[in-house]
DNA sequence: GGCAGAAGTTCCATTATGTGGAACCGAATT
DNA sequence: AATTCGGTTCCACATAATGGAACTTCTGCC
């Protein structure tokens, strides 16, 4: 695994789960319930060999197909899911700080994780907002454009950051949406301060200001951030706030030290 | 598989995924990050065989491993329940009426489903409190001591409900929690009033009253429950929301006929 | 420090499982 | 009645999973 060269190396190692774990994100991802037809021509099987897998994942309760032959994803997942995050060391660990955190600010308490070149989100804490919005929660952002993500990917060392930059797509959100050049610029700064803006880059009308968080080995990596609309979240104010967050990332980290975290 | 005793004919009949599922449903069940040796001891596969199966999972996400060598639930699980969540139909229809009733009421409103014999938990909303997404969503609870529960038993036709209870270890919770007996002769009373009771039944000083909704070929059976303390919620206060709550469970059923349901 | 035992990893001949082309079915469509 | 389309079933074949055993790496423990 050493081998220097890990470009795309590592495609479909996975044997049987990997196939089904391609029809999992087809479908998950999928913005409507999909027929076998549609499944079928993705292309990834031919049909016979499609129609058992998806008669697996079914009787499984990852997929559920109802009358008209539609797949959409299971009520299994929620359940995995729902085990996983209860009982995730981490998460646990941060939650009484990301509380904190929200009392101090006002504003929404993010904490979130590197999974790849994504940011999966662990935790959110928001205000008394009587309307409950789309949770977020498992929701799988782009690192380059969340505070989170800038966060997280300040603490990497150079190879890994550039590997992994070098696999991403970039789109552009917003005006000030970075590009990879810009990224790269961008981490000098944030690897001094020690905090991380989201500028409008993900979303107009929304800023933000993170801190990384990362195990000692980095096989660990993630970040809490404070996110608001830009009306309240001035640039000052948002500056204001990187010291809490900061210090909010430096308990966390303690916990995780000396609690039951991913140590060695 | 139209054979008349279909008894538990359905063991293993998923090859390789089957026993990949069985390995995820213990690590996320166990209380713990397990050890290989332990997963081992678990008996399902002998060591080669334990080591490859584990390795392909925590190559998909689907679990993790720590530098102790120790598996927990991995985030790729998180990823994808939350799209499942999102993207739910059932849930997106029920979502207004879930909030109507939660205003009417003033308690906690649950959405839920029967899957297999535990209800799973869609949706919840609760009043002012911060909301704490996941806190119970993906949750799998027993069906006899559930509102939610017994109401969707109670639309079931007398064979599939017997064959599910049949296969219930009915354990005793509180003082009030059901026997196999009562709740069967609970049902009766249930489908003549289309309301259910949760009688302190599942934790002591909790009650709640639920309603039915199901689908025309009942391929989906689920129920909306208000649940609350007792000393809030007499019996009375319960009797005089178990209207409310039919009424919300019938809107719910009117919007997926209407809507994208799942129809026939 | 070195030894013993346990925990974890790798190997590879065997075989069970998944594969996929082709035939089949049934319900819409013309 | 014939045709197409969406879905399901079948079965000879190839591939991926299996699992026993050998090997390596960690842990105390003396």
């Amino acid at each position: 695994m050493i081998d220097g060269s890990n470009e795309m190396t590592q495609q479909r190692e996975t044997g049987t789960l990997g196939k089904l774990m391609v029809l999992l994100d087809l479908v998950t991802h999928a913005d409507r319930p999909l027929r076998f037809t549609d499944i079928l021509a993705a292309g990834e099987q031919p049909r016979g060999t499609l129609h058992r897998q998806l008669g697996h994942l079914v009787e499984e309760g990852l997929l559920e197909i109802d009358g008209d032959g539609r797949y959409s994803p299971g009520l299994r997942l929620l359940e995995l899911a729902s085990r996983s995050w209860a009982r995730n060391e981490f998460r646990l660990i941060a939650e009484p700080h990301l509380n904190a955190l929200q009392q101090l600010t006002g504003e929404t308490v993010h904490l979130g994780v590197l999974r790849g070149a994504s940011v999966i989100y662990l935790d959110k804490v928001e205000g008394r907002q009587p309307v409950r919005m789309y949770s977020q929660i498992g929701n799988a952002s782009p690192v380059y454009c969340t505070g989170v993500g800038k966060a997280a990917l300040s603490v990497l060392p150079d190879e890994r950051l550039n590997a992994l930059i070098a696999e991403v797509a970039f789109q552009r959100f917003t005006p000030n949406t970075r590009t990879a050049e810009m990224l790269l610029a961008e981490m000098e700064e944030i690897r001094s301060t020690g905090a991380a803006f989201d500028r409008e880059e993900h979303e107009v009308g929304i800023r933000c200001v993170a801190a990384p968080i990362w195990s000692e080995d980095l096989s660990f990596v993630g970040g809490v951030s404070v996110t608001g609309p830009a009306y309240r979240l001035t640039m000052e104010r948002l500056n204001e706030w990187a010291d809490p967050v900061r210090q909010t990332a430096a308990r966390i980290m303690s916990g995780m030290r000396s609690g039951l975290g991913p140590r060695r």
